[in-house]
DNA sequence: TATTTTATCTACTGGTGAGTATATTGATTG
DNA sequence: CAATCAATATACTCACCAGTAGATAAAATA
């Protein structure tokens, strides 16, 4: 019998020869490198003024390696636009499944909606025009931001009957609080001094209380 | 002396040969028409996507006769926005020269201040990202727009004294309400069954009133 | 009536930006 | 090792669009 000679086991040492499932793994880091510079542009500058050539610089990339990840322009808004709505639908699935009155269900996930509005791609969703996209984009755009309406709706509805919340307009109040809520995604300054978290209890607080007093 | 002969005066008659004021009022008719279809060619797409061939093709015209009325393109812009910005700014002086309590002209200025946003011109001003815009104009813009807002706080700073609003904080309540009597200019369908005075009543009331029941 | 001014057009220039053809290099696989 | 595949680049094409040149014709003015 030979001697067993010891094997080197793979060790923690990072080879330059990749693995399969590594080599996926820095494709799909790069994908996801050139989606957020490229939101990072459109928020920046509007999706049409936003060249690839300019997303493709600021990574110190060629155009071409972007369409070699993505397919074309709009594919890459869409892309950006979809993680900022899954991101919005994860918290309404948790705040729809989350113990409570319907006012604290609807107040944190208004407190996790305004924060996503302030994130690179949160804020895409909410400054993307439906009028840039495809239509066949525009049409799925629309169901998923309704799907989101829709679960504020309940939650409000809820509220209202459990007593937690005024019996108001349910479809006025859902355009209300989105209002208010995505207005940040417009002025908010990430480099500035209030971090996300504050300015969203800020106004998520006046949103639900309102400027009436409660004596 | 000679019989006196009956001069016709000048007659409620629309003759072919105008004089010079008409001549003046014709060219700021058409000034005036140039900008309202460019302000809707700008809604429907956005600035960059709407280009002056279309605007002149809706109104039967060539892109050179819009630079005969026009400088540029930005310029377009920075009137229609002007104009947006010059309603605003006279609800502001009205509601803040009215009687009543701080609560009563906040409210009334911001029932006007939602209408505008539903208004051609309007829209332009909540749509219009500084981006797109000139240092020069930016700076104007920001500064226009900041003379509303602080119109705005001072309306709830004085309420809050008065007794007639909570004591919010007064910086957060006006992105507040700002945001939520923003977005209508983003949903708003004028041809829809709403009208603007409807929905700003709706908005209004749950932006000033809140969801927390006031028992 | 001659000259100038106003309103408008057609036809262009120049720049920008989406998307592509094709070459190159290095790694992967048979 | 040969053939293939992945990642990237350079250098294009094509369309669109802001803005301009210059012509024309009608009206206003001198």
């Amino acid at each position: 019998m030979s001697k067993s000679v010891a094997i080197t086991p793979a060790l923690p040492l990072t080879s330059p020869f990749r693995s399969k499932s590594e080599r996926e793994q820095d494709r799909a880091d790069k994908r996801e490198a050139v989606l957020l510079a490229a939101v990072r542009m459109f928020n920046a500058r509007g999706y049409h003024a936003a060249s690839l050539d300019d997303v493709a610089a600021s990574l110190g990339i060629s155009k071409p390696t972007i369409y070699h990840y993505l397919g074309n322009k709009e594919q890459v808004l869409v892309e950006c636009v979809n993680r900022g709505l899954s991101m919005l639908r994860e918290a309404a699935d948790a705040a729809m499944s989350a113990p409570g009155s319907g006012h604290d269900r609807l107040r944190a996930f208004l407190l996790r909606y305004a924060c996503v509005n302030m994130d690179d791609f949160g804020r895409c969703v909410i400054r993307t025009n439906e009028e840039v996209l495809s239509m066949d984009s525009a049409i799925r755009f629309r169901a998923r931001k309704r799907e989101i309406d829709a679960a504020v709706r309940e939650m409000i509805t809820e509220g209202i009957a459990d007593g937690s919340i005024a019996p108001v307009d349910v479809r006025f109040a859902s355009f209300a609080l989105a209002g208010a809520l995505n207005w940040p995604a417009r002025w908010h300054d990430p480099a500035g001094p209030l971090s996300p978290q504050q300015v969203a209890e800020k106004l998520v607080d006046i949103a639900l209380g309102g400027l009436i007093p409660h004596n």
